[in-house]
RNA sequence: GACCCAUUAGCUCAGUCGGUAGAGCACUUGACUUUUAAUCAAGGAGUCCGGCGUUCGAAUCGCCGAUGGGUCACCA
């Protein structure tokens, strides 16, 4: 323990007390008399409940008159002299109890109505329903577990301050509801995730978050330091190449669920940092990993939410297999009229997207054209899942080459809501091609795309080794999570979303 | 990074034309033994986000800054 930085917050303590609204005092001053008549809450370390307030709910009939011991946090208080009503919550919900002076006896039960909404008590009761219905608690004894020195927000409007909410995320937690079952949700979703993945007889592994090179997507990585190696290195920005080192390793179903940091802006739809999940099969094309994709999402969908058809911002989502397929090109031709694959040269490929008023680099390729003509008119109008195949290989430097069009890989992404949700293709595992597309990614870094991959000469490497036909596949998580609970926001699905500290 | 909007009591929010800072919940005191947004009575509670300026006078007008939200850009 460090006695300096402890006395020093001792002091601002005192400090601060002083400063003090008077609710806060308020709180300080029963916390005081608590602990000078030896009931400090602070020194309970353990309190051994028999039930939670869901199971009481479930199982009323079985428990009526029957004596429980419940522990949760006062969410409201109705105090009516001799007897008193008050909710408390705990992880499943909430419960109320009925307090009398009579079951409690004089002193607990003064005590009790000094007690404030936010402190977390024991309750020692029999299970019995209201007179209006409500299936309750009758006291017989309570136990003050933790003193709240600060006021919940108000029970009827909660906390609405977005601010507020992320960053302390505790408070929002026990004043919004649906704030708890968003990251349940979350949870299931990933558990659901894994479970149909092991069922498949993929091996979840864990790879470097720590890297030489940042690799695997193109995105601006964080720097950081290594003290003792006197090393600069980078946050990952992917799991992509030591995924696809361990397939050369021999693992034939790999899978990671883990942590991206891309050091780019921030919406409702970025994170600095996010979850990803990679996997990888081998002797699998981008044909297989379609199929496992869409079964995938739609089982998930399934097993937490009980069914595959979703409302996601006023929008409904089909997530039942099959999903539309497409060629880019096709996709291309179906929104704007242009059939790319009618284009021959760079020049004719931008001088058609100009007509459609985009404006164009003049040294962008067929390949730039096609995939910009996707972005602008296509990706936002594709609500329902869709994949759209066959991206140009210029945007594609880590997937396998259409045998019959070299200019296109195999390659996909799937778009839903008009977001894209995932990225996959039949992996590259031409070392010789694959090092000549990093060293293109090397010369585009140079000219100053700062989201160019770097060389991974060990990656390439590997390809030397060999890598069987592979096929890969990368969702972000989050916007899986976003989709099936119907939040707006990634913060709303991030715990403790990036935020920027308040000055002082 | 650019633009727009927001910031007032612990929370949710009003605040007129620039003229003494308001409500509800929460809190304190009192009444009340089946209430449930409990009720009734009384009371306390403010760095009006921060700074500078205009003005006799600023929560209110102007400028600079902070944080958040939204849109765009970049990206997943």
């Amino acid at each position: 323990m460090n006695h300096t930085s402890d006395e020093r917050s001792g002091i601002d303590q005192v400090q601060t007390e002083e400063n003090l609204s008077e609710i806060l005092k308020v709180r300080r001053e029963k916390l005081v008399r608590l602990q000078s008549e030896g009931n400090n809450p602070y020194e309970i370390t353990s309190f051994d409940i028999t039930h939670s307030s869901q199971q009481i709910f479930d199982y009323f009939d079985e428990m009526e008159g029957q004596e429980v011991i419940l522990a949760g946090r006062i969410m409201s208080k109705r105090i009516m002299g001799k007897a008193s009503f008050a909710h408390i919550q705990d992880e499943k919900g909430q419960i109320q109890i009925y307090v009398q002076v009579n079951e409690l006896g004089k002193e607990a039960y003064d005590s009790f109505k000094t007690y404030d909404i936010g402190d977390i008590i024991g309750v020692t009761g029999s299970v019995f329903k209201t007179k209006k219905g409500e299936i309750s608690i009758k006291a017989a004894e309570i136990t003050l577990l933790c003193k709240s020195l600060q006021p919940l927000p108000e029970k009827w409007h909660g906390l609405k301050d977005p601010d507020l909410r992320y960053r302390q995320r505790y408070v929002d937690m026990i004043v919004n509801p649906e704030v708890r079952r968003t990251f349940v949700l979350r949870s299931k979703i990933i558990q659901a995730m894994r479970r149909y993945l092991d069922d498949r007889g993929f091996l979840e592994v864990e790879t470097p978050v720590l890297h030489i090179t940042a690799g695997g997507a193109a995105a601006r990585p964080f720097i950081t330091h290594h003290n003792t190696l006197d090393l600069d290195m980078y946050l990952r920005i992917a799991t992509e190449l030591h995924l696809k080192r361990l397939v050369v390793g021999g693992f034939e179903r790999v899978y990671e669920i883990g942590r991206i940091f891309r050091n780019e802006g921030m919406s409702t739809k970025h994170n600095p940092e996010f979850t990803s999940i990679e996997l990888y099969q081998a002797y699998a094309d981008y044909h297989d990993i379609m199929n496992l994709t869409e079964d995938m999402i739609s089982t998930i969908a399934r097993d937490v939410l009980g069914r595959d058809v979703v409302t996601f911002q006023g929008k409904e989502i089909n997530l039942a297999a099959p999903w539309k397929r497409i060629t880019m090109i096709d996709a291309v031709k179906e929104h704007t009229g242009v059939d790319m694959s009618a284009v021959q040269t760079d020049e004719e490929a931008r001088k058609t997207a100009e007509k459609l008023g985009l404006t164009i680099d003049s040294k962008a390729t067929w390949g730039e054209v096609l995939n910009i003509l996707f972005e602008e008119k296509v990706e936002e109008q594709l609500i329902q899942p869709t994949f759209i195949m066959d991206y140009p290989i210029e945007v594609s430097p880590l997937a396998k080459r259409k045998k019959e069009d070299p200019r296109l890989t195999e390659r996909f992404e799937f778009f839903i809501y008009g977001w894209e949700f995932g990225n996959a293709f039949s992996e590259l595992n031409d070392p010789i091609d694959q090092k000549e597309r990093f060293m293109e990614q090397v010369r585009q870094r140079a000219e100053g795309n700062e989201e160019a991959e770097m060389m991974d000469e060990d990656f390439v490497n590997a390809l030397e080794i060999g890598m069987p036909p592979t096929g890969g596949l990368g969702i972000g998580i989050d916007r899986l999570v976003m989709l099936l609970t119907d939040s707006s926001s990634i913060r709303d699905v991030i715990l403790f979303p990036t935020m920027k500290p308040k000055e002082q």
